[in-house]
DNA sequence: TTGTATGCGTTATCAT
DNA sequence: ATGATAACGCATACAA
């Protein structure tokens, strides 16, 4: 039923070397036989064992899309989900495929059975503790980290442009629009992105003299959360450097809408009110707009709402949201071209590609 | 640096064949020397290689999750994202991998590199030419099909109720809300799921004495699209008989939101308009709410909209939309589960496993 | 241009 | 209880 290397061999008259060569289109062999075999190997519907060719080659072809998350979602997530179809793409343009491995964070040991030796390299898709990575290192697979950057030699680093794109947002919102109170709100800032929106945020405002927002009746929340705060090291080879949190930054339990919701309706009840609103992610905005709506003001009219990732789901809010367009697509993309050349070329020296992110101005703002 | 077998065998003074037994806990080996070479693996960091594993074993714990579609999104969609996650899952509690693959449905010939003898079996999750099927009947590939059905022997199937979920709905909309005269919008109607949901759409109005909404005015699209209209057998087997279509389902290109704002606005510039609508998915649902709020009309005050999905957005609409709740992951779920029973018995034969839909009420209806 | 022999890192069979 | 040795299915260095 199932032909084998040997049995196209054996039927073509030649030795399994020969056979081998011919399937490979290697140029030692005979354009006569070559056909012969390739001939008899359609026949057979033959197809070789790429676990066999692997063990062989020490290539599997395979690479590992890793997520170190406690329990879903892992692809179901808004932007993961597209991440990886970007990486699927990518990977089948160069005749690769894509192991999905989600890992507990808890298990600092990188035991999974099967990536170890059978994967050509590995991305690194959510904020992922030292002791794995260092498990790929010595081992020396190559590895590309997204959306997260670890001061170290050797190492791929995807990140998405947060800083200029939030940069961008607020030059919107203050030149654009004219607002001069902005309010920021979002979940803990110890996840690098949030971070880096943030800061953009505090430069903004310094970069066009105003203040930053401030509203000592809203009890801010945990700042940094369970993560360290992002240190200088890392925050330098990002091109950026450490400043001091001014201001009170709005800050939520998650980034879900429902907590963004009761954030601004307590927000919107002290009186204080910012004209514009940037919100961390397009779940936070959406919150916020509920807020609004539900005292009775208005978007963008009353309060401008500004968003980050540009969900699909975003251009469907009433009114459409205005925010920061992200591409996991051309994360995942650029996440494989990198471990691809990582592959081919495992001395390279460390380096980041960013993936641009832009403004989609719609109706909430 | 990287220990393999043969090292720890030397180094512990066994042979091979003893240190792998050893490390499969066999009990052949006597408990002192078991205890040596575990101490040893563990010192020198020993991972077996999989992939050699897998040849010598003929099973190499992966799984594929294959989707056969000219392109993406695939995991970035709303319903195989989730369902992705869904068998990560459960395939992980039973230390099996998952590999994606997707596959252009023009190539009938399923000339995957990797899957063919790489994998213990396989899930396909969208609607899948019978070629590839045959391919891997052939090569004795374990295989399970998702929301779509084969009349064949030994095959498993996982089937959303979408029959079910449907009827739910109109017996709501019905029953509970008094409605008589209720129009169904899709796209087209040769997806199998659709298909479904439209038959409980018409079997509700038997059941209730009802007269199926017919409007003339509205041009009926292409009923069928491309494929074929799913044959009598497909539908006995899913316990469907097979109905003549009655009066005019409004039938959009895709299932966009776009698409079926445009025809809900020619509906309603009919003047004959229905008490409700049905719509295939929450996207449609959604098209045809902003038709209707355009037309300075209110949900559900005029015109009453349920939708079929239950996306995570669909809470989020103004009004939060009354749906059916499908649930992806516990598909993705049911599917590895069917595909591992398929592995440990090859010769089981056909089935057909449900999984259930149920309709969540909101506001807009 | 082709064949022989060996290696890849395991598991499995058959002795002992 | 343990060891030698043969699979597993392919690639490749070396010979011819």
């Amino acid at each position: 039923m199932k032909a084998r290397l040997s049995d196209i061999a054996q039927i073509a008259g030649v030795s399994k070397a020969t056979a081998s060569r011919a399937l490979a289109n290697s140029p030692l062999v005979r354009e006569e036989t070559k056909e012969r075999i390739l001939q008899i190997a359609k026949e057979y519907n033959y197809q070789p064992n790429a676990l066999a060719q692997a063990v062989a080659t020490k290539r599997s072809g395979i690479l590992g899309f890793c997520m170190h998350k406690s329990g879903s979602p892992y692809f179901g997530h808004s932007f993961f989900g597209p991440m990886l179809d970007g990486a699927i793409e990518e990977a089948r343009r160069h005749n690769y495929h894509i192991l999905v491995a989600p890992a507990d964070p808890k298990n600092t040991t990188f035991d999974e059975h099967f990536i170890q030796d059978s994967i050509d390299g590995v991305i690194l898709a959510t904020f992922t503790p030292v002791e794995p990575i260092n498990e790929f290192r010595k081992r020396r697979i190559p590895l590309v980290l997204v959306n997260d950057a670890i001061p170290s030699p050797n190492n791929t680093f995807i990140m998405q442009d947060e800083y200029g794109g939030a940069m961008a947002m607020m030059r919107h919102l203050i030149v654009e629009r004219g607002h001069r109170k902005i309010a920021f709100i979002s979940g803990r800032l110890s996840h690098l992105s949030y971070h880096l929106r943030y800061l953009a945020y505090l430069d903004a405002h310094r970069q066009y003299g105003l203040q930053v927002y401030n509203n000592p009746d809203i009890p801010m929340g945990n700042l940094w959360g369970d993560f360290p705060r992002p240190d200088a090291e890392k925050l330098a080879m990002l091109g950026q450097r450490v400043q001091e949190i001014e201001g009170t930054p709005i800050l939520i339990k998650g980034n879900g809408a429902q907590q963004a919701r009761d954030a601004v309706c307590q927000m919107l009840s002290t009186g204080d009110l910012p004209t514009a609103i940037l919100a961390a992610t397009d779940s936070v905005a959406l919150g916020a707009m509920e807020a609004i709506w539900e005292a009775g003001m208005e978007v963008p009219k009353d309060i401008a709402v500004a968003g980050f990732d540009d969900l699909p789901m975003s251009a469907t809010f009433s009114p459409p949201l205005t925010t920061v367009h992200a591409n996991p697509f051309a994360m995942g993309e650029a996440a494989v071209q990198e471990l691809l050349q990582l592959i081919s070329n495992p001395e390279q020296e460390s380096r980041i590609r960013w993936v641009d992110t832009h403004i989609v101005v719609r109706k909430s703002t």
